[in-house]
DNA sequence: AATCAATAGTAAAACGATTTACGTTGATTG
DNA sequence: CAATCAACGTAAATCGTTTTACTATTGATT
C-alpha cells in the first residue's frame, strides 16, 4: 500500500525530492538543470525520486530567483481584426516551441488601456513584449509606457525610432508580384481597385504597381485606378465605374480580397467571363478567396510568417543582445488560382 | 538636478521604500495592501516614498508567498477559427476588468499539445483555465491532464462530467427565434439549409425549427430541409435544389451566414427579390452579414457574451467555491435587417 | 609523501514580497 | 496604582527555487 499523500495537486517541493533521494536540495537542483559534477549514481537516484513523486518545479519560485519568467506579452489594438488571429498564431507557435508562454492583451486602440496592460505585464516580469496593430496604420510612436530595457518588437506596424525592430508585410513587393503576374498573363491595361488614402499600404502598393508596368514599357494611366475603402461594399461602384470607360481595363488588381469579390461579381453581372475575358487578382489571401467561383488568384499577406518572425526576433533579443533595429518586410507571395489566365510557366516572358 | 538612479527598469524593492520612509518593510506592505493599524502620518510618509521611487511591487515575489498569480489560462483548439477571436475578446475583457491576465495557448486540437500547455500553465501556477473549442464538436471529455483542484470552465463545448461548468450558445432557442420571426413575417413554407450531421448544433437547431412550426399549427415537411456543410460553396446547390421543387419554400432559414450568402445569390440569379418574393434568415451574425445587399437578418451567436460569462464563472470559481456545475446556454438574439419582410411590431401575431 | 586539480556534495544566502508573533507605548479601567 | 487593552511597528519566518561558498574525497603528478 503506497503512502503517497493525497496532495492537493502539487505540494511537493524540491525538498521532498531531496529527502527521498537522500541528498540535498542543491543537488536536486543540479540534476534538474543539467549542471555537471554529480555522480551517475546520485543522478539516477534523484531522477527516480522526481519520477516517483511526479515532481514539477515551481516556475514562480524559479522566476523569483532567476528574474526570467519565460513569458511574453502580446498587446493588440484590435483583437477582433481580420488579420489579428493569424499573426497571433505565429507568435504563439514560436513561443511554445521555445518554451515560452504568451499573455494576450487587448488595448482596443486606447493608449490608457495599453499603458495599464503594460504596467501589469511589467509587474509580472515578462521577458519581452510584442506590440501588434490590428489595423493598417503603419507608423507608430513610442509605447504608452516607458519599458526600461525590456525588449520590444512591433508587428504589423513600424517605427523609425531606434532600438525597436518592426515586422511588416512587403507591400511594395507584393504589388510588384501581383502586377507582374498579370503582365505575364499578357494583359496590357491593368485596372487597380485600391484602399483608402489614409493607409500607407495604399500608396506603397500603387507605387509597386506603377513601377512594374513602367518597367514593362507601359505608361501609367490614372484613369485605370480607383480608390475607396477595403470593404466589399465599396468594390461594386468602383468596378462598374472602371469598366464603363471607353477603353476598359483587360484585368483588375484589387488591393483586398473583399474588393476582388465585389469586382468579380460585377464582372459576372456584365456578362464577362473570368478569366477568359478579364483576369482578377486580389490581395490578402483571406480564407474565402479560395472558395470563390472561380477561386481567386491573390497576393498573400504572410501573417503567420510575420507573427513567427516577430516572435523569433523577440526571443532572440531576450536571449542575446538586441538585434539591429530594423524594419523587416516579409515577402508576399502570389497564390495562383483560377481567376487569372494560366500561363505555361511563370519564367516564360511575354514575348 | 535629481539624483534618481538610472535604474534598469525596476530594481527598487519594498526595502528601498521602507528605508526612504524610515519604517520597516512590514509596514510598507501594510499600507500597500490597506491593512489597518498604521498611523495616518506613517501612511502618508510611505505613500510619498512609493510615489517618489515609482515603486511597483514585484508580482512574482508576491505570488510565491500568496500562491495566487492573478493569471488565467485560455487553451483553444483552433486559434484561427472564425468564432474564436470574439470569445477570446470576451474572456480577456472580464479578466482585465478584474485585474487578471490571460495566457493564450493553441492546442491545434492535439491532445498532446493540450497536455503540454496545461503542464506549463500548472507550473506557472495559474489560478484557473478555460478550455475553448474553436469548432462545434460540443461534447468533450476530461482535460488531457489531471488538474487537481484547479478551476476549469469549458467554452463552446460542454461536458456532462461533474464539477465543470460549460458555456455554449442556446442553439435551440436561436432556431426558435429565427423560425418564429419568419412565421411572424407571414411565411408558411420555411425552407432550411442546414449544416453537416456530425455537428450537434445541426440537430438541435432543426429540432427548434420543427417545434416552432408545429406549435404554429404547420406540419413539418422534410422536403423543405437540406443539409450540407457550413461553407458558402455548399449553399448554391442546396438552395437551387430547394427552390426547384414544385412547391418551393417562401422563405429560407440558413443555419450559417455563409450558407445564407450563397442562398441569397441563388435567389437573385433566379430573378426573385429579397425580401419581397422570399425572405432569408442566417445564423451566426458574422461581420459580413450586415454588408450584404440587402443586409442579412440573422440569429446572432453571442460569442463575446459567452466569453465574458466563461471568464466570470472562472473568476467566481477562483474567488469563492466552485459554482454549481451546469451547462449555461447563452441566448441567441435575432438581428433584424433587410433580408426579411419588416413587420409593424414583433408582438403582433400572424392573424 | 606532499601537492594539486578535479569531482561530489552541502549549508546557507539570496530573490522580494507577506504574515506571524511579539514588543512598545499610552490610555483606560477597576 | 496595577492591570488591561488597543494601536502601532518591527524582526524574523516563510514561500520554493538557484547559486555561492565551502568541505571532503579522490586520483594523478611531482
Amino acid at each position: 500500500m503506497s503512502t503517497k499523500k493525497p496532495s492537493s495537486s502539487s505540494n511537493i517541493t524540491i525538498r521532498d525530492v531531496a529527502q527521498l533521494a537522500g541528498v540535498s536540495p542543491a543537488t536536486v537542483s543540479k540534476v534538474l538543470n543539467g549542471i555537471p559534477y554529480v555522480s551517475p549514481d546520485t543522478h539516477a537516484r534523484v531522477q527516480a525520486a522526481v519520477e516517483q513523486l511526479q515532481f514539477r518545479p515551481n516556475s514562480i519560485a524559479r522566476s523569483l530567483k532567476m528574474s526570467r519568467t519565460s513569458t511574453l506579452g502580446l498587446i493588440t489594438n484590435d483583437l477582433e481584426g481580420v488579420f489579428t488571429m493569424s499573426m497571433m498564431r505565429g507568435v504563439e507557435e514560436v513561443a511554445a516551441e521555445q518554451g515560452f508562454s504568451v499573455f494576450l492583451c487587448n488595448s482596443y486602440g486606447e493608449p490608457e488601456r495599453e499603458r495599464a496592460h503594460l504596467q501589469v505585464l511589467l509587474d509580472k516580469q515578462i521577458d519581452g513584449v510584442i506590440l501588434m496593430n490590428g489595423f493598417r496604420v503603419h507608423e507608430r510612436g513610442a509605447p504608452a509606457l516607458s519599458l526600461g530595457n525590456m525588449p520590444v518588437v512591433y508587428l504589423f506596424q513600424y517605427t523609425r525610432t531606434s532600438g525597436i525592430p518592426s515586422v511588416i508585410p512587403d507591400d511594395f513587393g507584393g504589388a510588384v508580384t501581383g502586377t507582374q503576374h498579370l503582365l505575364d498573363c499578357g494583359h496590357q491595361r491593368i485596372g487597380v481597385i485600391n484602399g483608402p488614402p489614409n493607409y500607407e499600404a495604399t500608396h506603397i502598393r500603387l507605387a509597386g504597381y506603377r513601377q512594374t508596368i513602367e518597367a514593362a514599357g507601359l505608361t501609367f494611366d490614372p484613369a485605370l485606378v480607383r480608390a475607396g475603402k477595403w470593404y466589399e461594399s465599396f468594390g461594386y461602384a468602383l468596378t462598374n465605374d472602371l469598366l464603363s470607360q471607353a477603353e476598359p481595363p483587360d484585368s483588375l488588381f484589387c488591393m483586398s480580397d473583399s474588393l476582388a469579390v465585389a469586382a468579380m461579381s460585377v464582372v459576372r453581372e456584365r456578362g464577362l467571363n473570368i478569366p477568359r475575358d478579364i483576369s482578377v487578382v486580389g490581395f490578402d489571401n483571406r480564407a474565402f478567396a479560395g472558395h470563390q467561383t472561380p477561386p481567386l488568384t491573390t497576393v498573400k499577406l504572410p501573417l503567420v510568417e510575420m507573427g513567427r518572425l516577430a516572435g523569433e526576433l523577440l526571443l532572440q533579443a531576450i536571449k542575446a543582445g538586441k538585434p539591429a533595429d530594423e524594419i523587416y518586410r516579409v515577402p508576399c507571395e502570389l497564390i495562383q488560382r483560377a481567376s487569372t489566365r494560366l500561363m505555361a510557366s511563370p519564367e516564360s516572358g511575354v514575348n
